[in-house]
RNA sequence: GCCGCCGUGGCGGAACUGGCAGACGCCCGGGACUUAAAAUCCCGUUCUGGCAACAGAGUACCGGUUCGAUUCCGGUCGGCGGCACCA
């Protein structure tokens, strides 16, 4: 008979599904363990080779710990609010609920062709009233709890379509449909406090098992810095606050810089002798994208403000005050003074506009480049700090601050408040009424969900507001608060809304009366074992771990934190060696593999690949390599023999994969988990039978890896029930040990000879017996020994003359 | 520029804590089976020289530590990902 994967790879899809095997048990006694992948936004292009490396292994380990007796929650939902249907409905006029439900099926279709063992009846949609219900309960809470708030901020806006742009639509500064030129435009957004948790964000990372560069880049997003507000004088009486990580080169400081947006501009119109200069430059500045505007990042631009000087407050010098792009208004207080010897863009500006550059840390060459890395200088040219090391000087001039009232030490984060509105359909609307006498009003929660109203068109007015703002029976509407006439918010949420408690939700995906039952969450979370894409370890990484802390804060979750540990899969890229892309053409799509392969060809080989961590490129000829091996195991059955114990000559071997396969699910290593299956196979092949009891161990280990096949095998020998039901084998440590080892023997570090010997013998023992080896013999008497070295197991080494 | 990761055969990749470099798979070459082909099975396969036994070289490059370095340290070059005027 042959192995006929299509027939047997249906089959056992619908028992699973019939059977309900992969459902999550409700019985809380049981020991849990929830894995979780991050679940798709299911695109019209369907699935892509990418998406089954990631669902693959979680789903190796999910079946591995199911048969090591745990109660296993791996669920599977759609993150289905988005661009792409939004886009594609204003192009097709077709509701983006209609386009969102066939890109859902194929995608299911395509994830169950594949054999994971999800928990289909947990199954979630962001998009559903009944789950976007609890997104906007939480966007009320947060309100609530004064995190959520409005606030004029700067939109990517296209100056030939009149919308909105997302970031990723804007394509190197210009619109990514009509390429004409994006521009920023002041808008009232919604907006989460994050920045209140910056802190906790980064110092619970001590509590959770993060790869290494995901902590980094968390901390890295987060940006704290360590500094100092320094208030300096000025000729117009106002003080001027700076922010400073470097209070020690205040005596440096030989001038000012205020960002085009600063406040004083305009407070100090009457002051300033050169205003129609600096209106020019703000209007300039202004008008720039922050494409623009980083990219010409080499040339510092900017113009003095005339008629106003700042006073340093350590030496009462009056210095220029400029304004300049290169100071942004977003970031400390929007000022700086300006160290032009100890730091390179003040340096650049410093030698463009004419300033003085003094020298306050010695150890460097001023006129030739700032010196910044400057922390085993040693302070001059700054009077009562002079000759102190950079840190003493930080301390003592912090100190002096304070005494004089002229600053303070204060920390400051890169982390920007989260902007959370979105001028678009798609997406949750914001549940907040908008009341002339009463302000922002939350909608009450009973009214909750509510529910995203159908309209005539998709797109976004010509005014950059929603499309829902057009409808307006749906936004006039009385104010709960004082029952006068009302507004709705037109604003919808980002798609970083619904992802951002998904994963709470799965625990109890059908109550209406809670996000999860309390008990379901506390048996469930926190999320075990999270696998996801590197491009998430900023963005939705730090969101939900925020989402997720507020949570806690207001007692709905009883962990500071949503996941326990956290990896990353590497992409897999085309043949080619580059990402695959439609207009590459080099596109994988997992459904020809199926077709050609089977899935668990498909699934085996995507983690046959290379490096689970690391990107890998697809290979046509390599997957074949995973096919020849499921065809040898399918012929095995052929040369099973009766007997339940381990043969003689296999025995060890057997142990050893036993323990190998089992550890290296646990650590990522499932390139080298199959090595070890295929190079048991091929020690079964050279014996040409095997008993058994050999063939069930064989087909356990194999089964989290490819579970049809090891299916219908398990149940063509009639070994018993299922192999899902089975309890994952043990291994005796002793009898992964082997009685002889090769010893290598060396002379002075070069490799001279081998030879068998007893594995259990110490090093005296093992030196004895290679002075004994005749090559070994030989030369060392010719040569002295000057060293012995005996490594068990290993090798010995003389170190000779 | 900054942060993180990486550099091993013709290819994807192995190598625990410093101890036989190249596991496993692909490709390729040879053979068996076949009328033939495919499939399958067996043998070979880092490079150089040699019919061979064998000898020498070899983990991007230069240097260091060590009896011994793919592994640790310093530097150089190259690639990938992310961030980027954050004072």
């Amino acid at each position: 008979m042959k192995y006929d994967y299509p027939t047997i790879e249906k089959k056992w899809q619908d028992i699973w599904d019939e059977k309900q095997v992969f459902a999550a048990k409700n019985d809380y006694s049981l020991p849990k363990f929830y894995p979780l992948v991050e679940f798709p936004y299911p695109s019209g292009q369907g699935l892509h080779a990418g998406h089954p490396r990631p669902y693959t292994a979680l789903d190796i380990v999910a079946r591995k710990r199911r048969m090591e007796g745990f109660n296993v929650l791996y669920p599977m939902g759609w993150d289905a609010f988005g661009l792409p249907a939004e886009n594609y409905a204003i192009q097709n006029n077709v509701h983006p609920k209609i386009v969102t439900e066939q890109n859902v099926k194929r995608f299911r279709e395509q994830i169950k062709s594949l054999g994971l063992s999800f928990d289909w009846s947990r199954e979630i949609n962001t998009t559903d009233p009944a789950y976007y219900k609890w997104s906007q309960w939480i966007f009320l809470q947060l309100f609530k709890n004064g995190l959520a708030y409005k606030s004029k901020m700067a939109v990517n806006w296209c100056t030939s379509c009149k919308v909105v742009l997302a970031n990723e639509e804007v394509v190197g500064g210009s619109c990514e449909r009509c390429h004409s030129e994006v521009v920023r435009k002041e808008k009232v957004q919604w907006m989460l406090a994050i920045t209140k948790y910056a802190q906790r964000l980064i110092d619970d990372l001590d509590e959770v098992d993060y790869p290494e560069r995901v902590v980094a880049s968390q901390k890295h997003w987060i940006g704290r810095s360590q500094g100092a507000l320094v208030d300096f004088n000025s000729t117009a009486g106002d003080l001027l606050q700076v922010y400073t990580t470097r209070p020690d080169t205040l005596f440096g400081a030989t001038y000012m810089v205020i960002s085009p947006e600063h406040p004083y501009i305009e407070k100090w119109a009457d002051k300033i002798q050169n205003m129609d200069e600096i209106k020019v430059y703000q209007a300039a500045a202004a008008k720039k994208s922050d494409f623009e505007r980083t990219e010409v990042a080499k040339e510092k631009t900017g113009v003095q403000l005339k008629g106003v000087m700042g006073i340093n407050p350590v030496n009462n010098a009056e210095i220029p005050v400029f304004v300049a792009d290169y100071v942004l208004v977003s970031y400390g207080t929007g000022a700086i003074m300006a160290v032009p010897g100890h730091d390179q863009r003040d340096w650049e500006f410093a030698k463009k506009f004419d300033q003085p550059i003094v020298e306050v840390v010695s150890g460097g060459d001023v006129d030739a480049a700032a010196f910044e890395d400057c922390d085993t200088g040693v302070m001059v040219n700054s009077g009562f700090l002079n000759g102190l090391s950079v840190d003493d000087a930080k301390a003592k001039i912090t100190g002096w601050l304070k005494e004089q009232g002229k600053g303070e030490p204060k920390v400051n984060y890169k982390l920007r408040d989260w902007v959370f509105s979105r001028q678009r359909y798609w997406g949750e609307p914001i549940p907040i009424i908008i009341c002339d006498k009463c302000g922002f009003v939350p909608l009450d929660e009973k009214d909750l969900p509510l529910t995203l109203p159908d309209v005539e068109s998709y797109r976004p007015t010509g005014e950059g507001d929603s499309p829902l703002a057009g409808l307006d029976e749906w936004v006039n509407c009385t104010c709960p608060k004082c029952g006068g006439a009302a507004k709705r918010e037109t604003d919808t949420m980002p798609q970083w809304a619904g992802s951002s408690w998904y994963f709470l939700r799965y625990c109890d995906p059908f109550n209406d009366n809670a996000i999860a039952s309390p008990e379901a969450i506390k048996y469930w979370m926190p999320v075990d074992w999270y696998n996801g894409g590197m491009e998430h370890t900023t963005l939705h990484l730090l969101y939900s771990r925020f989402w997720h802390k507020f949570l806690y804060d207001i007692g709905v979750v009883h962990t500071p934190e949503p996941y326990s540990r956290r990896t990353s899969h590497g992409m897999i890229l085309g043949e080619d060696g580059v990402k695959m892309s439609k207009s590459r053409g080099n596109v994988i799509n997992p459904d020809d593999i199926v077709n050609e392969y089977g899935a668990d060809t498909l699934r085996l080989y995507e983690m046959f690949i290379g490096d689970f961590e690391k990107t890998a490129p697809w290979s046509s000829n390599s997957i074949r390599g995973c096919k020849r091996f499921l065809d040898r195991v399918w012929n095995l059955r052929e040369s099973a023999q009766t007997g339940e114990a381990y043969s003689p000559e296999l025995e060890s071997s057997i142990h050893k994969t036993i323990k190998k396969v089992g550890e290296d699910i646990e650590t990522l290593k499932f390139n080298t988990a199959i090595a070890a299956l295929m190079t048991l196979l091929n020690e079964i092949a050279d014996k040409g039978s095997l008993t058994r009891g050999e063939f069930k161990t064989f087909l356990l280990l194999l089964n989290p890896f490819a579970p049809h096949i090891t299916e219908e095998l398990w149940e063509t020998l009639s070994f018993g029930g299922m192999v899902t039901e089975q309890k994952w084998p043990a291994f005796d440590s002793e009898k992964c040990k082997d009685s002889t080892a090769e010893i290598v023997l060396q002379i002075s570090g070069k490799i001279k000879a081998r030879m068998n010997m007893d594995a259990g013998l110490d090093k005296e023992q093992m030196i004895a017996l290679a002075k004994e080896n005749p090559e070994i013999k030989g030369i060392l008497s010719e040569r002295g020994i000057v060293k012995e070295i005996a490594v068990p197991g290993k090798l010995v080494n003389f170190v000779v003359r």
